[in-house]
DNA sequence: TCGATATTTCGACAACTATCGAATTGATTA
DNA sequence: TAATCAATTCGATAGTTGTCGAAATATCGA
């Protein structure tokens, strides 16, 4: 029986682009928004704005920006449901930018 | 006869805060840093200001000053030996930060 | 439809930053 | 000491961004 041919294994992050990695880092850069994150990574399930702003010293309107700046980073995800938007981290996009920053430090140490 | 007590193993890295966090976060932010970090990694040994200089389309002014943010953010080290300053990546701070970001991604998949 | 609630957009402002040319400091060499 | 070269500092500028209040948009419930 014909075997099917091996599939790309799971999830094969496909290198970063310098642009993509550099938006993702000016979006980590933050600290609100890395405060954002944490929150989100916190709850272990969608987060609601309302929850979300509870959590952080900045106004309505401020939120929504690093909503959005995160957003289109591509490190969550915005579930739009009537009245609410819910967020989520993106799965694998950090693992992907953690391969980029270990790659600077393949090479061990250098003759200081 | 008494055993010292046993130290701190090679180098615990030292729970990262959240400002160093975010001033390593910044300093990699950008581009050209991020390009000069590259350019240190890859040259295995410590790299002269003049081919730093060489590798990115700016100008002497504007290198001393990524160095300068490179360097207070804790990512290089610059040993100045007479008119030339030597580049080399510090070890280990890319890693704390890795360490920070992958704890972000504990929680696997939250229900979208 | 009307009012209440959730989120976004708008407009503005302040703070920060990347960039450069020019002037400066510091070290080497003639 | 004078000239030269490497790197930094200074001053200025342009662009970016975090922040907010107020207004707008969108959804839901009565």
């Amino acid at each position: 029986m014909p075997v099917p041919a091996p599939q790309k294994p799971p999830a094969k992050p496909a290198r970063l682009s310098a642009a993509r990695r550099t938006a993702l880092l000016k979006a980590l850069a933050d600290p609100r928004r890395f405060a954002l994150l944490e929150s989100i990574a916190k709850a272990g399930c969608p987060l609601g704005c309302a929850q979300a702003l509870a959590t952080l010293p900045i106004a309505a309107a401020t939120l929504s920006h690093h909503i959005k700046e995160l957003e289109s980073a591509g490190l969550i995800h915005v579930r739009r449901e009537g009245k609410f938007h819910f967020l989520t981290l993106r799965p694998g996009v950090l693992q992907g930018l953690i391969s980029v920053l270990s790659a600077l430090e393949t090479i061990p140490t250098p003759t200081t």
